[in-house]
DNA sequence: GCTTGTATATTCACTAGTCGGTATATATTG
DNA sequence: CAATATATACCGACTAGTGAATATACAAGC
């Protein structure tokens, strides 16, 4: 599904990713994009048939190096499962004291797009985190956890509610509060536990 | 904190609350809002200064429904406080099922204004969300539960990643998942359990 | 090695409409 | 008269998207 990316179309996608991200993408123009990618509006509109596809892009391009990242951190970890869990909370946690963050880009779009559930960038952005959750699932279910995929969904649950909620506190105690709970109910469906 | 609600101030935000939560505060007009309010923009301009002070009204007005709502649903479930906790995920799985339904207005303006911490409506939100974790916090308090604080804060982690990922992925079984973790971590420190 | 043809890629200038906000005038009411 | 509340009409800035011309690259024909 990743469209092949000519040089030009990567320069928009990345000047639309830094922008989306930074301000929401209802408050950025098209024309923006343009300017901050060095090109003319008529030349992106050559490469995106319209702002609705350029958003999904910007989507798409973020769903591997997201992912990696998570998987990055969860296997950088030492310790038990429940440790690389908890591990994934802390990084987002120093992560998300950058000024910069402005919490998860498919939740933020997400929540503009509620009025629009087939809008090209939701299905994008689903996929996404039904990637997440697969993977955190496959991973459980490799080291002896009794019900990973419901175990995947609660941490997924706990994640996506700390992203939400330390935008609107912009305090990162509530992802540490997050990645404790997730570790709780990690070591209370380990096997080796009983 | 809430302004005296004088009829004609009333109106605006009762027409600005159906547009701001059917469409998001970016994609309604102050326009839209004075004609479905019934009166002319320059009316609405005389009750409030500015959108974003509009804005704040609107999540103003929905703080003390919104608790007095998962108050009710609390207080009407039968059993233990694990029961009655899944009973709020319960009836919000429910709730979220009507096509109307787009989420939590507080959290979807928060996504929207994540550029502008400073945002009056922000504060707003960031009140409401603190009322209901304290509110919580105060009803496991009073059921002989442990560290009632940190189980009040592990539930709305999870009720606003319910939120959230239900936006997404348009399915309530995340809802009611959301719903069975929570009443187990009410479970975990029940002191009757031991 | 030229020249011509063709597809790709880019630019300028523009449309028709919307945005938040306001200047000014006018009712209504004590 | 004075205060409150409403309306008409408008502003400059910005919006997503497009029409038409043009530049660039590269291949085929001679």
């Amino acid at each position: 599904m990743p469209q092949e990316l000519s040089p030009t179309r990567k320069r928009i996608v990345d000047a639309a990713t830094k922008l989306f991200y930074a301000e929401g993408i209802g408050r950025v123009s098209v024309d923006a994009v343009a300017e901050k990618a060095g090109l003319t509006k008529r030349t992106l509109y050559y490469h995106f048939k319209s702002k609705d596809d350029l958003i999904a892009a910007y989507l798409d391009g973020r769903d591997q190096p997201n992912l990696k990242q998570m998987a990055g951190w969860f296997d950088a970890a030492e310790g038990g499962p429940d440790r690389k869990v908890e591990a994934i909370f802390t990084n987002l946690a120093r992560v998300a004291r950058h000024p910069k963050w402005k919490g998860c880009g498919f939740l933020r779009t997400a929540a503009e797009l509620a009025a629009m559930p087939g809008h090209p960038a939701m299905k994008v952005g689903s996929r996404h985190k039904a990637n997440f959750e697969k993977w955190l699932a496959g991973e459980m279910s490799g080291r002896s956890i009794l019900e990973p995929q419901t175990l995947a969904r609660e941490i997924v649950l706990l994640m996506d509610g700390a992203f939400s909620i330390m935008l609107i506190h912009r305090n990162p105690d509530y992802i540490e509060a997050a990645g404790h709970a997730a570790a709780m109910l990690v070591r209370a469906r380990s096997q080796d536990s009983a």
